[in-house]
DNA sequence: GATGAATGAGTGTTCATTCAT
DNA sequence: CATGAATGAACACTCATTCAT
């Protein structure tokens, strides 16, 4: 790649530099930009492979001004991460937690992770994909939130499997096929692709359910939620 | 000729640097043994994070040797995920093609693609991850091969639908379902770990056969295979 | 999210260095000191060995501080060579276009060019040695600007054989060989050397003169002019 | 540039590897192979960028067996230099120095270096190039030839002036002029160009002829010489 | 002689990070 | 807050050279 900055100024502009402040934008709005541009760079070309520069161009800053923003590249992929996670567990538990019947947990769950991997793919691949570009303190942090997670979906499982609407051979296995099932959507699912959220909610419902052997189908209109 | 130039040459021949010089290994070893180191690192780091002077160490060599292997690191990288899927798809056609009927075949796939996949755990893992890393040429390339792969797992899905051994809602989601499933195993599986293949293999027989509604079961004495 | 991996990540964060700043400089200043040293160092040693490392240590930067102000050393060159074409035909317009006639303007040429080839002897040695480390699109660029300069030559040589002050057997041959003549200068000339430029001047006429048989000598007062 | 030895073999080939002798060449004639094959890399790209791999490969050769031929890359430029300029030197004694009349000699002069200059263009352009790559003793001892084929000239130019042929004001400017002027041409001649060796030839003498005022023009059959 | 394999020393280029202005 | 300018550390890649086979 050719350096991104490159300037010739053989000819000599010989400009005082005054700087210019934003016009009407608050540093609020920028850090949210920065955020998102982050995101769309590290969902396409790895976290390493975005480079400061690039990204501070995304937003209309010089590169020293991200510094402003962001105290370490490395950090700032952390923080990424752990709110993204934190994000998700708490809408999880706004979404799921209310709900008794294991059943209807369990399609709640289906339901919110898969809406949840379509409409946040971008941050929920990144969250996969680049655990190991963090320091060793940082990676525990966010495995733990991630146990937290799946600890959730096993605790469905098992308590169904009490309740005896399904079996389960081994529950750590299950849990994990289950969960690498659903979030393969977020590998190839495009907004204006071919199917709604609403039908892949329904495929993937109907595909854990045989999976698990869960007794008998139930029926409940939930409506898509858009996330973010 | 011109006029001679009177200013004198300041450069001094570059001093000849002492040498070493192989005493009696074989470039094929050689080769196979970075191949395996690379996929070791590149497993563990990701592939920019791979310096070739790392590389080059673990098979005790300089940095300016690999270049008698490899011409270019990104290239390598291209052979390397090229080279598995062909080896992938050739071992798929050898132990899954010969089996005609489609729950066998279903089932055969399972497995192979499970065996495989924790066989050959860091070389999947990567192909899995580093297809970013790969300039758009050989991008589709590898995009390719992968999908000769998910190709065959469809065309095991359409028969077995049509010869009414399930019932599939969308071919396509349902072979992405099962595939990543399958390929989930490779994220976690340890060649250490509580589970045999062989159990593995089993557990994910049914969670397969689950979730596409296979008729009834069947039971065939298969052995698993050790892949390399 | 995908089931938490459970290998440790061996890579360290990248420990922050310890950084510098300028104190109170210009990059146009820089800029300029740059240029010079690139000039002096390919007069010397040649485009392909002068080492950033070395240029930049010459303007007291440190390497990657070069590429503030060079997007690549192979565009540098370039832009280096055409830069002094564009001043070269800029100066020659200024000073030999406004002359009309024939002999008066040859020799305006001669002076013109004797002078700018001793004043600048660098550029220019570097401008007709350095053509081949160029990439073809950056040598066609040049060869253009060349080409406009021996064209202009010629035109004056032609006129002046209209109009019967000289005779010329072959236009092209002819200003190749006064072109390469005067040019020659610049491959032994010494500022601090026997002969002033004044006098190199009129021992040049005399030679090209002499070469195409201009008809009558003449006379005109004219200043050496001292370039840059 | 690409490596030029890129070999990828992951795929293993296992030859055991007996080498080849050529089959009906001699070492004489690969050293002029090499000889020959240098020049023209040289001459087009700069001794510094011909690297010896691609040179040794020109001749069919592997990069290791070039060294049977040559001891040093840096040595070999040497060698080619000197060994072009004894040719010219003494090629020049056996064409010029039998003649005695000043003006016929200076005719003799101009015609010799003209034809050496078409017909060993890539040499004598190298010889002329390549002095910076020199080492400083080489250096020294290829500008000692130069200065005695420079000499020559000179000498040549006093003698004729002495014997009132024509003046002039300034032996050395002098004689670095019409050598520039006839050098030259190594710099734009084609041998498939629209002009002969002989029209060349013509027209510089005339050239000279005038620079220097030479009192009378001669007639005198010289037939071209294809030189090697 | 020819070849394969290895090496040391560059060499251009990138990039996160710092800080005076 | 924004910018320009600087830096250290790394990194991929090249190349002349050596030598056992």
């Amino acid at each position: 790649m050719l350096p991104s900055q490159a300037r010739l100024l053989l000819t000599l502009p010989r400009t005082p530099h005054k700087m210019a402040r934003p016009p009407g934008v608050s540093g609020a709005d920028t850090m949210r930009a920065i955020r998102k541009a982050a995101i769309a760079r590290i969902f396409r070309y790895g976290f390493e492979a975005m480079n400061l520069r690039d990204l501070a161009a995304d937003v209309n800053l010089k590169l020293g001004s991200l510094y402003n923003y962001i105290p370490q590249k490395q950090e700032f992929l952390s923080v990424l991460l752990e709110s993204t996670l934190h994000e998700l567990l708490s809408d999880l538990d706004a979404q799921v937690s209310p709900i008794a019947d294991p059943r209807e947990k369990l399609f709640a769950f289906v339901r919110f992770h898969t809406e949840w991997h379509t409409a946040r793919k971008e941050e929920v691949f990144i969250g996969n994909m680049e655990l190991r570009s963090l320091s060793p303190q940082q990676y525990v942090r966010v495995i733990a939130l991630r146990k937290r997670y799946e600890a959730y979906l096993q605790s469905i499982l098992s308590q169904g499997a009490k309740a005896g609407y399904w079996t389960i051979r081994d529950a750590k296995v299950t849990s994990y096929a289950v969960l690498a099932m659903l979030t393969g959507v977020s590998n190839w699912y495009r907004p204006d692709g071919r199917l709604s959220q609403a039908k892949l909610v329904k495929l993937h419902e109907r595909l854990v359910a045989g999976a698990i052997g869960v007794q008998e189908p139930m029926a409940a209109p939930r409506s898509a939620i858009r996330h973010k």
